[in-house]
DNA sequence: TAGATTGTTAATCGATTAACAATC
DNA sequence: TAGATTGTTAATCGATTAACAATC
């Protein structure tokens, strides 16, 4: 999990919004997000909060409470319904609409990213790819044309967009991230392991593939 | 984070063991070797708990609250020895050794994971790949023969195989999952958006990108 | 009705944080 | 000495869980 929020802010609250979630809360809404998102693919119409917990490892009771908080949303005797759940919960963590994500480095990871429908599924579309060979600067991956770097900030005004996903090789991944931070992107997702440094209103989310077996290995062990 | 843990052993207690450490510790502690194996890449000596802070988003109160329940690791006015502390959490989560993987998928994904070292610099040496295309079984990539599923449970016994990778399409995710419980693998490590069915004794650790940027977006949007 | 599952309460435990003396 | 940072305390807040009535 990432705790991203330096400074909570005081004072001026948003009329629409009620109280902002904490960082538990919001967290665990995306897991829901996620599960409902496969459930229903598989065409599954309810589901309980029991099969939640079998899925995402959060304590069935815990899923019920987190989600009376925000209404009754669920049927005694029944469960939820995947959709309407779906929906409810978008409207709480407000990311209904649809984001734009810039990919750096058309490696093989950037490849995998690209045609993947994994960020499709919650909204977020690749409407941008960089790279720094000039081979692979103007071909097609995909739908998308690979640009140069140069372009970048153009691009991100232009396509709105909120998030810059690196795959690049660790050693460039400072130099884009400073790059984006520049363009006033505010969101970084960084698959190299390189430890970035952005100023305090940037959020950086690292991968940690490594990170989350050792978690699990230790229980393994233990 | 993933919560995978579901009956903690009552009873016999593991005599070298002290007690299990808690979820969150656990899962903190791995953060903090993460952290340290790049500050050490960097060449760094020494890092502070507001450091390692800025780096995880963990409260520095709690870093040192965390390590001092283990003992007096660092120096006051100076901070912690990053070779030390690395060593000290290791000890602790008692992951030191060497541990093998499988890697199952060959395609950009696959490709990407094995050319990495994301999973090496943690102790995870990928000891053998899988594919299903017949095209590819018998190629290298990098130092590894591409082997045939139906290598599987020999490969897994013979080399004593921990984890197993997925990064095939979601259709075969299932089946792949299936074989290596039936092989005896305890940790699964999912790429793709499937949501397996597994024993309770297995767990699963389901990858997701797009969750963890839904979470970065409300608090960027609210 | 009988079985299942939600919504909610109450009680406990661990996480979080500010503050600060100890000490390098 | 002066500055920095650890180790630790104490106080608060949120997470977790079992239990169960309500109700589909």
């Amino acid at each position: 999990m990432e705790q991203s929020v330096a400074d909570p802010r005081s004072g001026i609250e948003s009329a629409s919004a009620g109280e902002r979630l904490s960082l538990g809360v919001a967290a665990r809404l995306s897991r829901y997000l996620q599960v409902l998102t496969q459930a229903r693919k598989m065409g599954k119409e309810t589901i309980s909060s029991q099969e939640l917990a079998a899925y995402t490892h959060i304590n069935s009771t815990q899923i019920r409470r987190d989600l009376s908080g925000f209404g009754k949303f669920g049927k005694r005797g029944v469960g939820y319904g995947v959709d309407s759940l779906l929906e409810e919960i978008r409207k709480i963590l407000r990311t209904s609409g649809q984001h734009n994500i810039a990919l750096f480095g058309a490696g093989n990871l950037g490849q995998a990213i690209a045609s993947s429908d994994i960020f499709a599924d919650h909204g977020f579309q690749v409407v941008a790819m960089f790279d720094i060979d000039p081979d692979l600067v103007g071909t097609k991956i995909g739908e998308l044309v690979v640009h140069d770097f140069d372009q970048l900030g153009a691009v991100v005004s232009e396509q709105q967009v909120v998030v810059g996903v690196l795959a690049v090789p660790s050693e460039a991944a400072q130099e884009v991230a400073d790059r984006l931070v520049d363009a006033g992107v505010k969101i970084i997702f960084n698959y190299s392991e390189r430890l970035l440094k952005v100023p305090p209103e940037v959020t950086v989310h690292t991968s940690s593939p490594a990170v989350d077996l050792l978690y699990a290995l230790y229980f393994y062990l233990a």
